[in-house]
DNA sequence: CTATATTTTACCGATAAGGATAATTTTGCT
DNA sequence: AGCAAAATTATCCTTATCGGTAAAATATAG
């Protein structure tokens, strides 16, 4: 996996968080009260800047009323465009 | 999050990868060389006993060619099975 | 402009992820 | 049964998550 797809997954899951989360009118504190998760730490993953865990993401979505997978959706991933990145695998296959 | 909610979680996604690895006939340490993750750590994953981030299930969906929600569709979390649980957040909605 | 709320950043410490390797167990096949 | 491949488990290590707190920066009002 590319930095670059890294850095844009994580930075599309933290837009939808903020997304949601201000849609529903909620304050990083008030989803902090929610989530059990600091409001730093949910800064951070709204801004992209940690790799979320996936109990953490769902402990988001839940407090949110939203599948985890809400997060993620038309996410492309995996699909056409894996580069040949020899730093992380071998990675020569084609998705049909 | 109940820890009970989240073995769950573990346990399904892990179920997911291993079910599509078979479907593709590739083995931990093929998978291992086409993510770059080791294959302890899939092992760890597959049998829920790792708590994966969100860059390493993309890794992972990636190299499956799958989407990375594939691994967390029909969790119905989120929706009305959200227990008063103090112990991580107030955590007081009703989701709709 | 000035409070106030919200968010971000910067520490710290504890816990966990993930790689490497090796050993052990399990599975599959002949 | 016996052999080989696969998977699990264990240990050690580095790095990162995450909560807590406090401080700094950025909104949002009034």
């Amino acid at each position: 996996m590319t930095n670059d797809k890294k850095r844009k997954l994580l930075t599309d899951v933290g837009r939808r968080i903020r997304a949601i989360r201000k849609e529903q009118g909620l304050s990083l504190q008030e989803l902090s009260l929610l989530t059990g998760i600091s409001s730093p730490a949910l800064s951070l993953i709204e801004t992209a800047k940690r790799d979320v865990r996936l109990t953490t993401l769902a402990k988001i979505a839940s407090a949110l009323c939203e599948r985890p997978s809400a997060f993620l959706e038309d996410e492309t991933a995996g699909m056409s465009d894996r580069p040949a990145d020899p730093s992380a695998g071998y990675d020569i296959r084609d998705c049909l």
